[in-house]
DNA sequence: GGTATAACTTACTGGAAGGTAAACTCTACT
DNA sequence: AGTAGAGTTTACCTTCCAGTAAGTTATACC
């Protein structure tokens, strides 16, 4: 429970690297065994399974609806074989979390290629923030912040998603320099932007009718010029009063 | 917990009717005493505040986080008076809900007055959609959904949210007809509105900088006109290529 | 073939929290 | 004064589930 939220990853049952000394006995001994080899692949890749696992039921049912057990018997074992791979319930959504939310920053963190516009850039970024949310760590990612986490889980999610909004920010600012983007209030900008695609985790289903892709564009074209009826130019042969165009907003 | 959903309000505490007639041993009897009039207002009162008081302590912590006893201490009294105002714990979070839901879905229900475009009124809903995430209901509402409640109270729920998807979709057609609103995938447009304002009960604190109406009119001016920069008009007097305006989208 | 360790299982503990029974108090009404 | 019933409490019960201890099987390595 107390630190839960460190050494994520694998780095794990390879507990023999003491096996050389003894000391508190006075002169060291060199142990005649050989450190073991373990079968560090294999441990891997069962580790991501349950993680896995605990990702779509917890989508599926919730994280407090979902006991230890149910995410066990869905991968043909019982409760202690899944603390044999994480310490507790909250680290398992943990690290749900935590994947869903690398994998969106992810390319946040590569430098925009050249002859790329911010909002080009911007464009793809959301394309794979939607692949992501709609993914099955989407749920987590999107529901974990109010599930009662300990103070450095959260602090560590924070970071995440503070970078990633960060991220986008830093685009739409960029995007205002070179001219490929216009807005009035940068920071709730990012809000809308980060909701809307944050809230396809509410949504979508597997058996969609849309693709995670096709959603992302529906959303870029809106996002490109909003509600607002286009110059005159290409618009279907409608007449078109343009008296709703100067839109008072009272 | 079979009947959950039904008999909302508080048409309660007036058990008294049956005092007139003893069947059951033959003729009937007629009580000398009169039926009581019970003391509503304040039953009333004291239930809201049981509703209300349930609302902020699931926004602050969470639903399966919160207690029922940790409700009643909020309200200085202890655990069984809250179930002598409702029947169990879902049916507190679900009166949270459909409070919220019932208070966003009202102005929908009214006809638009004459002379306003489609374009204002959806503003106009916006607006009013702003405040009530805002409020003390907006976490319920956001959140309810998958917090494994009963099936009948979610299939309540699930019409609520539908009729207020029916009713954004609606004004977005209206608009495309009178010409002040111009998209192309209508399902996704209100997929993207409602969840850039769905997601403000994320992040809104009530010690937010801005208020709910603020950030009501920064949303509708981002989906106004969106990213892109507007025609060559009253922009700011920094140079402006137009390159990007034709922005590929690929 | 023997042993260490990884990988799992059975069987349990402990505690938190939803919900209830039954008693008590306070107030309105006669 | 006396009573009915609203409103509230104390003291429970019960269930569910996270987490663990200790034992068992499988596998790699010598």
């Amino acid at each position: 429970m107390a630190r839960v939220a460190a050494m994520r990853g694998s780095m794990r049952s390879t507990g023999k690297t003491r096996s050389a000394t003894l000391e508190s006995d006075g002169e060291a001994l060199v142990s005649p065994w050989p450190v073991r080899k373990a079968t560090q692949r294999n441990h891997d890749l069962k580790r991501e399974a349950v993680i896995r696992a605990a990702a779509r039921a917890f989508n599926a049912r919730g994280y407090h609806n979902t006991s230890i057990e149910e995410i066990a018997a869905g991968l043909n074992v019982t409760k202690p074989t899944i603390y044999y791979y994480v310490a507790n319930k909250e680290q398992l959504l943990l690290e749900c979390v935590l994947t869903g939310l690398e994998r969106v920053r992810e390319p946040f963190l590569r430098p925009r290629p050249a002859g790329v516009t911010a909002r080009e850039h911007l464009n793809s970024m959301m394309r794979h923030y939607a692949e992501t949310i709609a993914s099955e760590y989407g749920w987590c990612m999107v529901r974990a912040e109010d599930l009662g986490l300990a103070p450095i889980s959260m602090s560590h999610i924070k970071r995440l998603k503070s970078e990633i909004d960060q991220g986008i920010r830093r685009l739409l600012e960029e995007g205002m320099r070179d001219g490929s983007i216009q807005v009035k209030d940068l920071k709730m900008a990012s809000f809308a932007l980060a909701g809307a695609f944050n809230w396809i985790a509410h949504w979508y289903r597997e058996n969609q009718s849309m693709t995670a892709g096709e959603i992302a564009e529906a959303f870029i074209g809106l996002f490109d010029h909003g509600l607002a009826p286009r110059a005159t130019q290409d618009l279907p042969r409608t007449r078109r009063t343009r008296a709703a165009r100067k839109e008072p907003t009272p």
